[in-house]
RNA sequence: CGCGGGAUAGAGCAGUCUGGAAGCUCGUCGGGCUCAUAACCCGGAGGUCGUAGGUUCAAAUCCUUCUCCCGCAA
C-alpha cells in the first residue's frame, strides 16, 4: 500500500524502520518541526526525521498538520492509508477522512485503558502487571477509535518506562504490518472501545518527579521507574536537586529506621525514609554531576547521615 | 551568543577565594592479626591537577583560549 507515516520520537522511529523494510511504499514522512535545541546552541530534529533522511524519504514538517495548506499537500500525495505513531499533533477530520483506508494509529496501551499521551509510563507508574499495543482506526476523539488488533506484554519487576518503550517499540511494527494486511484484504475488524472502562493520561510534567516521601515505598518506587528516562524523579538535599535513578524497597532484614524524607547512610548504602519501608537508593545523580552508584556517591558527598530531603 | 555546575591517582571528592612540597575516602598490591571475614592494624604503587598560552622567583590556585561532561530552561 501507499503509506504516509506520521510520528516523532524514538518509538515512532522503530515502527517506521519496520515499515521501510516491508513491502509497502512510504510516500512521505511527517514529523514535528525542528526545534532550537540542546544546551549551548544548535538545533536538533526528531529521530523519525533522521531515519527518513537515511532512507531518502520525503520529509514534511508542518507547524499545523490540519491547516488547509498541508491537507492539500497530502491530497496531492494521495496515500492509501496514513499511519500515525506518537506524532504530537491532533489530526482533524479533514485529514482523518482523506486516505482511502483512513488513518491508523499505533498506541502503547491496551485501549480503552490509558488513552492519551503517556500510556507506557503510566502502566509502569501504576504498577500494572501487563500492558500492550493497540492498532486502531483514528476518529476525531483522542485515542477513541475502533480497534483492529491488540497484543499484550507483561511488565517485569524492574521495568522502567524506557525499557518498556523499547519492548513496545519492537513489538509494534509486526502488529502494525499484520493490521495493514487485514485492512488491505478487507478483513480488519472494527471493535468499538468500551467508553465505560476508558481512562485518559496527559503528558508527563517535570513536576511529577518531585517525590513526596509521605507516600508508600511501593508507590514511590514504581513512580521512579515510570519516569525514567524522562523527566526523572528527584528530591532536594542541601538546596541541590538529587535525581534518583535506581532504587529498591528495603526488606525485613535491613533494620533501617528513617522518618519520611530522612536520609540514612549506613554500611556504604544510602536510604531515604517513606511512609512505610525506607527506599534504598542504588543509583543517583546530583545536580551538575554525573549519574553514579550509591557507594561512589557516598564516598565524596557532604550529605550526612540523618539529614532531611527538602 | 538562554542560565548555571564541573574536569585533581582506577572510582568519588577536598584543596582554588587569601599562589609557596599532591591530600581524603574507597579500590588495588604486599605484610600482619584472626577459627574466619567485605572487619581491624602496618606498609607500597599509582597524578605532567582537561587543552593551549600568559603573569610570577614560584601556578591545581591568578588572567586568556579551546575541548569535553552535566543540571536547568526550551
Amino acid at each position: 500500500m501507499k503509506i504516509v507515516f506520521m510520528g516523532t520520537p524514538d518509538i515512532a522511529g522503530e515502527v517506521l524502520k519496520c515499515l521501510i523494510d516491508s513491502r509497502h511504499e512510504i510516500q512521505a514522512v511527517v514529523t514535528q518541526p525542528d526545534k532550537p535545541n540542546q544546551r549551548g546552541n544548535g538545533i536538533s530534529f526528531s529521530p523519525v526525521k533522521q531515519i527518513a533522511l537515511n532512507a531518502g524519504i520525503q520529509i514534511l514538517q508542518p507547524e499545523k498538520a490540519s491547516s488547509e495548506e498541508f491537507v492539500s499537500i497530502l491530497k496531492e500525495i494521495n496515500p492509501d492509508v496514513i499511519v500515525v505513531v506518537a506524532f504530537g499533533q491532533i489530526l482533524r477530520k479533514n485529514i482523518l477522512d482523506l486516505p482511502k483506508y483512513g488513518c491508523i494509529n499505533v498506541h502503547g496501551s491496551l485501549l480503552p485503558k490509558y488513552r492519551g499521551a503517556s500510556p507506557i509510563q503510566w502502566a509502569v507508574i501504576n504498577g500494572d502487571k501487563e500492558t500492550g499495543v493497540t492498532i486502531m482506526h483514528m476518529d476525531a476523539g483522542i485515542d477513541t477509535g475502533d480497534m483492529i488488533l491488540q497484543e499484550k506484554i507483561e511488565l517485569t519487576e524492574d521495568e522502567t518506562a524506557g525499557s518498556l518503550f523499547d519492548r513496545i517499540a519492537a513489538m509494534s511494527g509486526p502488529v502494525l504490518l499484520k493490521a495493514l494486511d487485514e485492512i488491505e484484504a478487507g478483513t480488519a475488524e472494527r471493535i468499538p472501545q468500551d467508553n465505560e472502562k476508558a481512562s485518559y493520561v496527559g503528558m508527563l510534567k517535570k513536576s511529577m518527579g518531585k517525590l513526596n516521601f509521605n507516600h508508600a515505598s511501593k508507590e514511590l518506587e514504581s513512580l521512579i521507574r515510570g519516569l525514567i528516562p524522562w523527566p526523572g524523579a528527584y528530591t532536594f538535599v542541601n538546596g541541590k536537586m538529587l535525581k534518583l535513578w535506581k532504587v529498591c524497597i528495603t526488606g525485613d532484614e535491613e533494620k533501617i529506621e528513617a522518618e519520611p524524607g530522612q536520609i540514612r547512610i549506613a554500611d556504604n548504602a544510602f536510604f531515604i525514609g517513606t511512609a512505610d519501608r525506607p527506599l534504598q537508593i542504588l543509583e543517583m545523580q546530583l545536580e551538575g554531576k554525573k549519574r553514579m552508584a550509591a557507594s561512589d556517591f557516598i564516598r565524596g558527598t557532604a550529605i550526612v547521615d540523618r539529614a532531611f530531603t527538602e
